[in-house]
DNA sequence: AGCATACGTGTAAATTTTGCACAAAAAAAA
DNA sequence: TTTTTTTTGTGCAAAATTTACACGTATGCT
């Protein structure tokens, strides 16, 4: 199917979608001691934006942000909060979307579905970077990984979007055991420690985080690791899910 | 105009609002130890609901509460929060609104707007209890106020809503300065703690409270109250509004 | 076998929180 | 005016937590 036949399916799917509404994903990853977002590259246009989309009139809108995280990340059981809702009615600037659609040969008259307000629902999700294939969808021919601090300017509103995510981010983190998500499956104290260190843009105490992090009782020994270099290999710990359970209830 | 009349004229103000989207406002009060929640009991059906409502197209979703937060309680420049949004295709039993129209003779279709499904926003506000006179819309005969953990069976899901407003409040209240906003602008350390305790639902120290509240450096002494009784009266305070504003940013 | 490395734990100082005690204050009563 | 009564406001020590640093130890390389 041509690209373009995509987009013509996608407009035909306006009345299936619930009308003002729409969500928005702050994807983020950890990855050489910085904190990443996946954003969308539009091809030709080349603004870029948050993963995003509608939702479907008998879908939740944490399923639609569910769906989408899984068509811009190839993941499922992603770990997946609402942060905050974007309730203004000038959210910026439409002509992005209006020059992408005539960009691929689609004229939008004022009065078009995708041209009108809506509201949108941000969540924010915490992904293991390493298990992540960023795919753009039909609008962009892009998806790359950004450090959060180091965004390109962003369509409508969404660079406010990626900051109250990391605020929420910064707040949560502390004392709601949520970094894990970032990891990969097993992990050394060391990424767990710089992992937090990023993320709440301070420096901690090795020996202090160790400690704490262990006696949270939510951390499994696994196996040690070998480095190949000179020195004492680290243990290697997986996150215990069901302890997690009980302390965030 | 009669009420029927008032009905009929908000039934054709559907095109007006933004589709899909309404807000529901939790609007707590503290009264006699007891932390209050507002709530309307609607007309002959003699259900109750948060007051809410919805969004004008071009109106924010926090100015749509705002002005409905005015219509019910007569207050303006009230605290306002947002806290969630309720995404749920399956918010409950919509039935109510259809009884409720019907009730006023107005039999609406399965069609009709106001049987659509709704996302809504939820706000939480902190008032001044004794400025509020609860104030029915033209859908319910009562606005009144219920200590939040006695209300009675709420239409949808807004006992859900209440409870997770409760939840926000409570895990806020202790590192934001919101609590001075549910008091008379002047008022005694005790009427101060006792509100903490109410909403925290734990006994605090006296001693220890007075200090951490006087250290936070926003409270400004008044005047003495005269209470009538033989004892040393109270110091009242005032909360200051400058130093809160340094803390909160 | 010994060394370099950085990991894991022990411990003391500093700070904050908790619990309790008591004096000061002021209105009413004598 | 003096005493009585009650509750405020502050002081202080014990307990708990956080912070900072030091040291012993396991491991792979030389």
């Amino acid at each position: 199917m041509l690209p373009s036949e995509n987009i013509k399916d996608f407009l035909d799917q306006g009345p299936e979608y619930l009308p003002s509404v729409s969500v928005d994903c702050v994807i983020f990853g950890f990855h050489e001691q910085q904190l990443k977002v996946l954003l969308l590259e539009f091809k030709k246009t080349k603004a870029h934006a948050l993963p995003g989309g509608f939702v479907f009139k008998n879908e939740s809108t944490a399923e639609a942000a569910k769906r989408i995280l899984w068509e811009r990340t190839g993941v499922k059981d992603i770990y997946l909060e609402q942060f905050y809702t974007f309730g203004e009615p000038n959210r910026g600037n439409w002509d992005v979307h209006k020059a992408t659609m005539a960009s691929h040969g689609f004229d939008l008259t004022k009065e078009h579905w995708l041209l009108q307000r809506f509201i949108t629902v941000g969540y924010y999700a915490l992904v293991d970077f390493s298990k992540v294939k960023p795919t753009p969808d039909i609008f962009s021919d892009v998806g790359d990984w950004y450090d959060v601090h180091d965004t390109p300017p962003l369509i409508l509103d969404h660079n406010h979007i990626v900051a109250k995510a990391l605020e929420t981010l910064q707040l949560t983190i502390d004392h709601k055991l949520v970094g894990f998500n970032l990891l990969s499956e097993t992990f050394t104290m060391n990424e767990l420690q710089s992992l937090y260190e990023t993320v709440l843009d301070k420096k901690l105490l090795r020996a202090n985080f160790q400690r704490k992090m262990l006696n949270l009782g939510i951390l499994e020994r696994v196996k040690k690791k070998f480095t190949g270099k000179a020195h004492k290999p680290p243990f290697v710990y997986r996150f215990n899910a069901e302890a997690l359970d009980k302390q965030n209830s």
